[in-house]
DNA sequence: CGTGGCCCTGATAGCAGGGCCACGGTGCACTATT
C-alpha cells in the first residue's frame, strides 16, 4: 500500500468513520490524487461520495459538486453535517439574498470546503466569473449519466459544463453516476470534455434480481395483471413504475382501496406531499409507491422487494436505474416488466422533440451579424438548446459566454448542419427505445441481453430469469467466429460500428451515426453488409 | 404513436360506428401574487 492510499484510508476512517474502502474507491481516488479526470461508474451503495469527499481534504482548494436536484444537493450537505469533515453548503434558487451572501463568504473565506450546485447555476457568466476568482481543484458531477439524458434537449445547460469547466481552468474532474452504458460514457467524458481520464467501472451484475416479462395484449389485461401481483405481494415492499400522472393517481388509488399501504409518487403532485410520500416509503410506512421516473433519485432503500414497470420506459438505461432499487441487501427481488409493443408509441412520443429551426435561425442571425467578440445570447433553455447544437455542428464557439459566428458556410447552412446534429441524436435515442423492445421480445437470457448493452458479457444463461426457467435461453453459441464483441465495423448505409453482442441468429452493432442496430446474422453473411476495416 | 372522451349520424328498441380532438415525463430558475 502507498503512503498516498494509507493517508486516503485515514483520512476515510476519522473523518467518516469509514473503516474500510471497496478497492473500488480507492482505485478512483489514487487516479484523482494522481492528477487523472476520473469517469466512477458504481452502483448505489457502494460509496460513491467517498470518491471526492476523500480526496478533497488533501487537496486545498475548494471541491464544487454539480448535482441535479436540490433535494439532492440537501440530502448530500445532511450527510456531511453529520461527519467529521468540514462544511457544505450549497447555492441555489431557494435562498433569499442575504443566505446567498452568506454562502459566498463562507466558501471565499474557505470555510466551506465542499459547494453544491446544480447546472443551471454556472450558466450565469457573473457567478461563474466569481468562482474562477476561487481556487477550486476539484469538479465533481454526480448523476453523470444526467449530462447525457437530460443534457440534450431537457436541461442543456448540463451539455455546457464542459465549457464551465475550462473556464475554471480545467481542475481535476470526477463524473460519478451508477448507470451509463458505453455510449453515454462515451458520452460523458466527451461532453465534459475530461482529459486522459480513467474509468473505474464495477459490474452491473445484480444475480438477485430475477427478470421476467409478461406480454399482453390488452391493456386492462395488463393494468389487472400488475393490480393482482402486487395484491397478492401484500406487505411486501415495492415500486411499481408507470408512464404517466394519472396512472400513478389511479393505480395507488385502487391498491388503498384494496387496503394496501400504497401512495402515487409524480412530478405534478405539491412539493409537501411528495416529500411525505419519500420519507413514508424510507421509514417503512408505505409498502408500495406507484411512480413515474420523478421517483427514485436518492432512494437508497435496502429492503425493496420487487419493481414492476407497469408500462415500458424510454430506454434499457432507465429500466436498468429503475429496476437497480430492488434488492440492494442482496437478498432475492423480483423484476416484472408489463409489457404491450403499443406502449413503446408513448415513449416514442415523449422523447422526440422537433429540431428547433426558429430558435436557431435566430441565433445564427445574431452571431453571424453581430460584433467579431460575439453575441450574448439570450437566455433560457431553448436559447442554450440551439447553442449546443450550432456548437457541435462547428458553426459558433462560445468564450466567456459569447456566442461567435465561426464558419465559412452560410447562416442557412449553419442551420442546416444543427438540424442534422439534432436528427443525429434523436436517432440515437429512437434506437435506445428499439433496444427496449429488444429486452421485451428476446427469448434469450434477459441478462445476458441486459449486460450485453452495458458492454459486459456473461458467458452462460443466468438462470434467474423468465427464458431460463422456461428453457428458451439455450447456451449462446457464438453462430461464428466472423464478428466478436467490441469489434469495429462498418456498414455501407450506417457507416462505422461496434459491435456490442453476438448471439445465435443475430448480432447487435452500435453505429456512430445512427446508434443500436440488430443485425440477422444470416443477412449479414448472405449480403456481406459488414465490412471489418483492419 | 396510441388512447379515451365527445359529438354526430344513422337507424330504429336501446346504441353501433366513425371522425375529431386533446393528452401524455423528467427540474432548474425566476416572477408575481397572496
Amino acid at each position: 500500500m502507498t503512503k498516498q492510499t494509507r493517508e486516503l484510508r485515514r483520512l476515510a476512517e476519522e473523518n467518516f468513520g469509514w473503516s474500510t474502502l471497496r478497492a473500488d474507491q480507492v482505485r478512483a481516488m489514487e487516479q484523482v490524487m494522481s492528477g487523472h479526470d476520473v469517469l466512477a461508474v458504481l452502483p448505489t451503495g457502494a460509496g460513491k461520495s467517498a470518491i471526492y469527499q476523500v480526496p478533497a481534504l488533501l487537496l486545498e482548494g475548494t471541491t464544487v459538486v454539480v448535482s441535479p436536484l436540490i433535494a439532492l444537493q440537501h440530502d448530500q450537505i445532511e450527510g456531511l453535517a453529520d461527519t467529521a469533515a468540514p462544511e457544505a453548503v450549497a447555492l441555489n434558487s431557494t435562498l433569499r439574498e442575504g443566505e446567498r451572501d452568506q454562502v459566498w463568504e463562507a466558501v471565499r473565506e474557505g470555510a466551506a470546503e465542499y459547494l453544491f450546485l446544480s447546472p443551471e447555476q454556472l450558466a450565469d457568466d457573473e457567478r461563474l466569473a466569481a468562482l474562477a476568482e476561487l481556487d477550486i481543484d476539484l469538479f465533481v458531477v454526480d448523476e453523470a449519466h444526467c449530462v447525457s439524458g437530460w443534457g440534450h434537449d431537457f436541461r442543456p445547460d448540463y451539455l455546457r459544463l464542459g465549457s464551465v469547466i475550462e473556464r475554471l481552468g480545467h481542475p481535476r474532474v470526477i463524473a460519478l453516476t451508477a448507470t451509463a452504458a458505453p455510449p453515454v460514457r462515451a458520452d460523458i467524458a466527451d461532453r465534459l470534455g475530461l482529459r486522459d481520464h480513467r474509468e473505474v467501472i464495477a459490474s452491473f451484475d445484480r444475480p438477485n434480481l430475477h427478470l421476467s416479462v409478461e406480454r399482453f395484449t390488452s391493456d386492462a389485461d395488463k393494468r389487472s395483471a400488475v393490480l393482482d401481483r402486487v395484491r397478492t405481494w401484500a406487505g411486501r415492499t415495492g415500486l411499481v413504475y408507470v408512464a404517466s400522472r394519472r396512472d400513478a393517481d389511479d393505480l395507488a388509488e385502487e391498491l388503498v382501496r384494496s387496503g394496501a399501504r400504497a401512495a402515487g409518487y409524480h412530478a405534478g403532485m405539491k412539493a409537501a406531499d411528495r416529500e411525505r410520500v419519500h420519507q413514508d416509503f424510507l421509514a417503512g410506512e408505505l409498502d408500495v409507491v406507484v411512480a413515474t421516473s420523478a421517483f427514485g433519485m436518492g432512494i437508497d432503500k435496502p429492503d425493496v422487494r420487487f419493481v414492476l414497470h407497469a408500462s415500458v420506459p424510454d430506454s434499457l438505461d432507465a429500466y436498468y436505474q429503475q429496476i437497480g432499487r430492488a434488492g440492494r441487501d442482496d437478498d432475492p427481488a423480483e423484476i416484472i416488466l408489463y409489457y404491450r409493443p403499443e406502449d413503446l408509441g408513448l415513449q416514442r412520443f415523449l422523447t422526440s422533440s422537433a429540431p428547433p429551426e426558429d430558435t436557431l435561425r435566430e441565433v445564427v442571425a445574431a452571431a453571424a451579424g453581430g460584433p467579431a467578440g460575439g453575441v450574448r445570447p439570450e437566455s433560457g433553455a431553448r436559447y442554450t438548446r440551439a447553442v449546443n447544437l450550432l456548437e457541435q455542428a462547428g458553426a459558433v464557439a462560445v468564450d466567456d459566454g459569447l456566442v461567435r459566428f465561426v464558419t465559412d458556410s452560410s447562416p442557412e447552412r449553419a442551420v442546416a448542419d444543427a438540424v442534422e446534429v439534432a436528427e443525429s441524436h434523436q436517432r440515437m435515442v429512437r434506437s435506445r427505445l428499439e433496444m427496449m423492445r429488444g429486452y421485451a421480445e428476446t427469448t434469450g437470457c434477459r441478462r445476458q441481453f441486459l449486460l450485453g448493452y452495458y458492454g459486459e458479457e456473461l458467458a452462460d444463461p443466468c438462470g434467474n430469469c423468465d427464458t431460463c426457467d422456461a428453457g428458451t435461453a439455450e447456451r449462446q453459441v457464438p453462430g461464428t467466429t466472423d464478428f466478436a464483441r467490441d469489434e469495429v465495423v462498418a456498414h455501407q448505409e450506417w457507416g462505422r460500428g461496434v459491435v456490442m453482442s453476438v448471439e445465435q441468429d443475430r448480432l447487435t452493432v452500435l453505429f456512430d451515426q445512427v446508434g443500436y442496430k440488430t443485425l440477422s446474422l444470416a443477412a449479414v453473411l448472405e449480403n456481406d453488409l459488414l465490412s471489418t476495416p483492419a
